[in-house]
DNA sequence: CGTAGTATTGAAACGGATCAATATCTGTGG
DNA sequence: CCACAGATATTGATCCGTTTCAATACTACG
């Protein structure tokens, strides 16, 4: 909806990324300049607003997307009439490889996000001409592949608050790990946590709510909580 | 082990695989001739018994595995003591690959295996000079990605029938499946099934019990089911 | 400032986990 | 080939936590 600005504005809260086009040592996922290019040749940069559908299950795939900033999420509508999240997109992540052509999930946008359109086709040519550029692309969906295993192991825990306190670690910047009192964004609706999560709405909130009055998080607001016993939610997450 | 046998061994019973090595339209993911040539140059077959470790998590990565025969469990250990079992792999299936240099799970024999084992470093520079054929790679880590999703919206399943029910359907044979009466191997024990889905050991006991009276399914035997109402199975498949 | 969507809190019930006892299978050695 | 022992699986009874249903509070946006 926004005429585009060409230099990003003022980036919300920082969002947790899993490596892809840039830092992160040690995984060979980092893209050279030149790569990086080769990319932005064949994509566009795209700017949607919050709540907009990016693609449906089912659509032509035609599209490969990398984010630049924001939040997306992606989910499965079962045919119970709920939605199954399978993941939160961050900034550098990957999304829209599909099989047989056809997405296999819904994903929307969280927040205001900034997208880097690829043609698959031409990305496809490109993948299998340039092979170190595929590699990345290869390490890349090993790596989701590795976080939604994770994530299984996450959702297979029978308590709601491990699973929630599980939940704060994953969107805690790894980063700023070590710092107490460290801030947490969760741009995302208590709904899509539940639905993430694979509890109900309320037990969410329960969670959040025996989180803070035990002394583990605290809640600047809705949207933004702030670790405040770090050592005891590392417990709870290890409690698996 | 064995000494190169041109032609394969009588295969156990038929295994549903995902498709990687072969058949399977649409999708990209036939190796050539040329291709298995030059996978098989670099790699040696290797035959394991049934429960031998083939590796530990957080071991070394040096190999990558590709399933001729027979079915594997894929897992990680908790710290509580419990294991999460992230796929039973088969025939035509792909492990090992890793990140950062060690593996993440541990992957563990079900049945007696033939395996592929093909060094990962060699493995990586074939794939980087080939394009086609890394990017076949790709696919197949796309697809188990996608079966991860999968599984992980079958965990979330709150009712144990339901989970068991879809459990029976994924390891029935797509080829075979407008078959009535349609055989389903189990080659793994009922205790690998609850750690796959998320349930108590009994609580899989249950389930086949149950889906056993009301006529959906007949065991010849623990480790091989018989879909008896397939419809009435695919409903309870789709009652998500 | 009001209203609709979103979140919290409360009470009750269902379903799976757990503990416990028994049954069945598998494979090993006599 | 059979018998035995340990592992694996089934069945039963109870408990606990999450879901569900319901009412109320909050918050963002017009």
């Amino acid at each position: 909806m926004s005429a585009k600005a060409p230099s990003p504005p003022p980036s919300p809260p920082a969002l947790r990324g899993i490596p892809f086009i840039a830092e992160n040592s040690s995984d060979s996922v980092l893209l050279t300049s030149a790569e990086r290019e080769q990319l932005a040749q064949i994509g566009v940069r795209i700017r949607l607003p919050a709540r907009m559908v990016i693609y449906r299950e089912e659509s032509p795939a035609d599209w490969v997307f990398a984010i630049t900033d924001g939040c997306v999420k992606c989910y499965r509508e079962l045919p119970s009439g709920k939605r199954a999240l399978c993941a939160f997109l961050f900034a550098r992540d990957l999304f829209g490889l599909a099989e047989n052509g056809r997405y296999t999930n819904t994903v929307q946008a969280v927040t205001n996000v900034t997208l880097y359109r690829l043609p698959v086709l031409q990305l496809a040519n490109l993948l299998k001409q340039d092979g170190n550029l595929q590699f990345k692309f290869l390490s890349k969906v090993t790596h989701e592949l590795r976080s939604s295993q994770r994530r299984a192991i996450l959702i297979n825990r029978r308590d709601a608050v491990g699973r929630f306190a599980s939940f704060i670690a994953m969107m805690a910047n790894p980063a700023t790990a070590s710092a107490e009192a460290q801030e947490v964004p969760l741009p995302m609706a208590r709904s899509d946590i539940a639905d993430f999560l694979g509890l109900s709405l309320e037990s969410v909130s329960r969670s959040a709510t025996e989180l803070e009055r035990s002394g583990v998080l605290k809640f600047e607001n809705r949207h933004l909580a702030r670790i405040v016993d770090g050592a005891r939610l590392a417990k709870l997450v290890a409690a698996v």
